[in-house]
DNA sequence: GTCTATATCGGGATAGAC
DNA sequence: GTCTATCCCGATATAGAC
């Protein structure tokens, strides 16, 4: 079997280039999240990536390119739950699971939650296209189900796209809110306890708004 | 009747003072909130409030100084309405009137609400104080109405404290996400009966997760 | 209170050696 | 790929005349 130092260069490196883009790009994501795009500084991302700040812009060549790079790493974490609602689950069961999904993530990647945040209160110019377009159509392949859902009388009267906003709402809420949220209730999602009450609250919520019992 | 003209200067200086420092905060709130703290430049804020960047600082000795009066003033706006929550109410009615209370604040301040926003997201080091102090406390107040409502078995089981976070993440998204609600649904709270869906919409599910039928 | 001019600085980006 | 040195611009803030 090969050792590691018998790679040769040409690939070895090419495998630390990548390591090393992964590592700016956590880096440049902890800081525009806690910053915003102008508060962070290239140095400063440099620096807890473990690099200067001119062999980080060999990387990427500009600052705003870096900071699209981030924002396409996060919004494809962030489609993904959604897709896996699925019309030939019960109702109760498929909507309890998207909520756990999208908990999970405000607990497990709050600084995705927060850039992703940031931007669109900012008026998201990189992703108003990206809005429009995947999730736009996304949103109302998933609005289709609940209408099927409803049809059949299996959930209440309830308009889905507000359905569907109020679930983003109150799951990233804990997330982007976390600090707000901590100095009134004095938790958060890490402590395993309090996300579980508030898996189930969220659930007993829009649960009971669709006159459903979990 | 006296003029305008004979108003003594000292008093008129004043007042055209006091003026000229509320445009600079209208002017600094829409800045802030669109571009950030950093994002925003003193001459942008200046030369929408009409007057040159000198001049700006002559009334807010520095940008952050301004920036604290902004949020000050947007903090105070902010507190008001839960005040009303009231435990001499019917539970349906006044929650229906606390959730149509913030929906119209993020209709006809979404700047404030989205610069809120903007620093809780990043930590709030100026706010956390307010948090912890008056912020929690009225919480905790208002959670206690709503437990002794449940004791008198007028509203289902459900923690005061996820509810009322609930409530805020709702309703404020509509403002914060403004973008994002726009472009899957096409439309926003400015549109009347869009509005008024959104109000029933929550309302509903707010009172059916506590087991009230509106 | 308002202006012009200017001091000062941080930070993004480039040049070029190694 | 990484470094040192440097350029350059935008932005905050100040000085001082009017």
């Amino acid at each position: 079997m090969q050792q590691p130092a018998n790679t040769p260069p040409a690939r070895r490196r090419r495998k630390d280039g990548q390591a090393r883009r992964e590592a700016i790009l956590d880096a440049a994501l902890a800081l525009f999240s806690g910053l915003g795009l102008h508060g962070a500084s290239v140095e400063g991302i440099a620096e807890r990536a473990g690099l200067s700040k001119t062999n980080l812009l060999y990387y990427f060549p500009s600052k705003e390119d870096l900071y699209v790079a981030v924002l396409r790493r996060v919004l494809d974490i962030w489609l993904d739950p959604l897709q896996a609602l699925d019309a030939d689950s019960a109702p109760a069961e498929a909507l309890k699971d998207y909520i756990r999904a999208k908990l999970t993530l405000s607990r497990d990647a709050p600084q995705a939650s927060r850039l992703f945040c940031l931007e669109i209160v900012q008026g998201a110019p990189l992703l108003r296209a990206e809005l429009e377009g995947p999730l736009r159509a996304l949103v109302e392949a998933k609005a289709a189900i609940l209408r099927g859902w409803r049809a059949e009388g299996r959930i209440g009267a309830h308009d889905p796209h507000h359905l569907i906003v109020s679930i983003w709402a109150i799951t990233q809420h804990y997330a982007d809110f976390a600090v707000q949220v901590n100095a009134v209730t004095g938790r958060g999602l890490d402590d395993p306890e309090f996300f579980e009450s508030v898996v189930a609250s969220t659930q007993a919520l829009i649960l009971g708004g669709l006159g459903l019992r979990p």
